[in-house]
DNA sequence: CCTGATCTGATTGTCGACAATTACCGAGGG
DNA sequence: CCCTCGGTAATTGTCGACAATCAGATCAGG
């Protein structure tokens, strides 16, 4: 969807910046909301952009720029790419300024291959204390998904949402509440994004779906050494499909 | 040396907030320093306070008393504060402030859990890529360590600065460079300056360095699923005596 | 004496301006 | 023609002040 017309539109300068967000980056069309600071409004507005790659990796940002857009002082405007920052979807440059994190191939692997052990671990946990309910909870979430898959042609599979509940759950179920806040981090979206627009079939995500099914399986059975083998091979093949997906991407679309 | 101090002179109050840092986080002391930010300055000077105990967990923060404490306006601070916030350093509790993130025994055995399977991970790819000059420039550093050991009081072991460069080396050395981010972020710091305070003993430093030794061997010897057995063996180690040793101190330190 | 509303003080959120520093660009020299 | 050396514009770092919000205290009423 966006993503040829990004690549397009947008191409990055001799010396790896790309500028032209404007256009993309406009302002808040939630204007009258409650009280919520700023910051926080803008915090999201921005994240948002960068996963949905409305925001491409490369592209540079100006705190003056971007606070004259979104109507709002720079103080709120710094908190929000600071947050960002530490958050790593945007990086500093040394005299050069900030920059949406690039998430080359490379990058892309390495993340997996944390996720790998990290999901593993939330499901190895998860298993030896999930309970009846949440079983149940799971599955539905999975009939769910599979009812909405069915209704979706395969052109528009990219549109479906990710299954980020899925992983969520199962990570809230480990009840080790610092590894939640770890997989719940934004880099993991990020990810996700990348993953969603470069990666989809409907096939993979018909495959991912048994895939899932049978970690919940694991899971019910209270076996953790399996339900932690599934979900890692699962995240492994992700894994492989978005670096597949990615090198052609390179080759094909861009020099 | 600091830990008594610190509990006898600041208790938490009513609502668990501990509110005399005064006196110990000071202004600067390297005032007329080259052209770093002073928010950078801030941060580190705040960063360091919490690692070393100097701000217990759940000393409460206000912006404009740090402020005024630093001698710097309240936008560096705030960016600090941010940042620390971001690192899990610091938490904000809603419409009442921040404060210092109370590090109990449940998320440190929840950390402890996570570190586990990643400096596991980091061992088992460092075996497959290591060098042999990376080999021994580990030695050398388990050598100093001895060295450093045998010199020292048992009284004093905790002045002994952490191992920190032997894991931070096997993290860099593993190649995965967000995982080596991970690695080196503060929140293990964090949890390594407790492990200082609460739980070393010159004995278990000691088993500490034949463990390390025996980590470097399967390391040198390509081993990687030794080397990450022997890496997990090695945290959960630690992880039991510092939760042992927290326990301890809760029961006859404080209430 | 307890409960609830209002007021006050304290603290954070936001703003515009200024200072400092750096990158970029053009001029001059080799 | 390329390289080096300032000057300039742009951008970030920092400041003090103001506005908005909330916690705690005070006081009236039950």
């Amino acid at each position: 969807m966006l993503l040829k017309e990004c690549f397009v539109s947008s191409f990055p300068d001799e010396k790896g910046w790309i500028v032209d967000y404007y256009g993309l980056v406009s302002l808040e069309d939630t204007p009258p909301q409650e009280h919520v600071p700023a910051s926080e409004r803008v915090l999201e507005r921005i994240g948002q952009s960068i996963l949905t790659g409305e925001l491409l990796p490369g592209t540079r940002l100006t705190e003056t720029d971007l606070a004259q857009r979104f109507g709002v002082s720079r103080a709120p405007l710094r908190e929000a790419l600071l947050r960002l920052e530490e958050r790593q979807l945007i990086e500093r440059v040394p005299f050069s300024g900030m920059r949406v994190a690039p998430l080359g191939p490379r990058t892309i692997d390495e993340l997996y291959e944390i996720r790998e052990v990290l999901e593993g671990l939330a499901c190895r946990r998860a298993a030896t204390i999930i309970t009846p309910e949440q079983v149940e909870e799971l599955r539905q979430l999975l009939v769910r998904r599979a009812e909405a898959l069915r209704e979706v042609r395969a052109a528009d599979v990219r549109q479906l949402p990710t299954i980020h509940d899925f992983h969520k759950m199962i990570a809230a179920i480990s009840g080790n509440r610092a590894l939640e806040r770890l997989l719940n981090g934004e880099i993991w979206n990020y990810l996700r994004a990348q993953y969603r627009r470069f990666a989809r079939s409907k096939e993979r995500v018909e495959v991912g779906l048994t895939e899932h099914m049978r970690i919940v399986d694991a899971l019910a059975a209270g076996d953790g050494d399996l339900a932690e083998l599934l979900m890692r091979r699962h995240v492994a093949a992700s894994r492989q499909g978005l670096i597949a997906a990615r090198a052609r991407a390179e080759r094909e679309g861009q020099p």
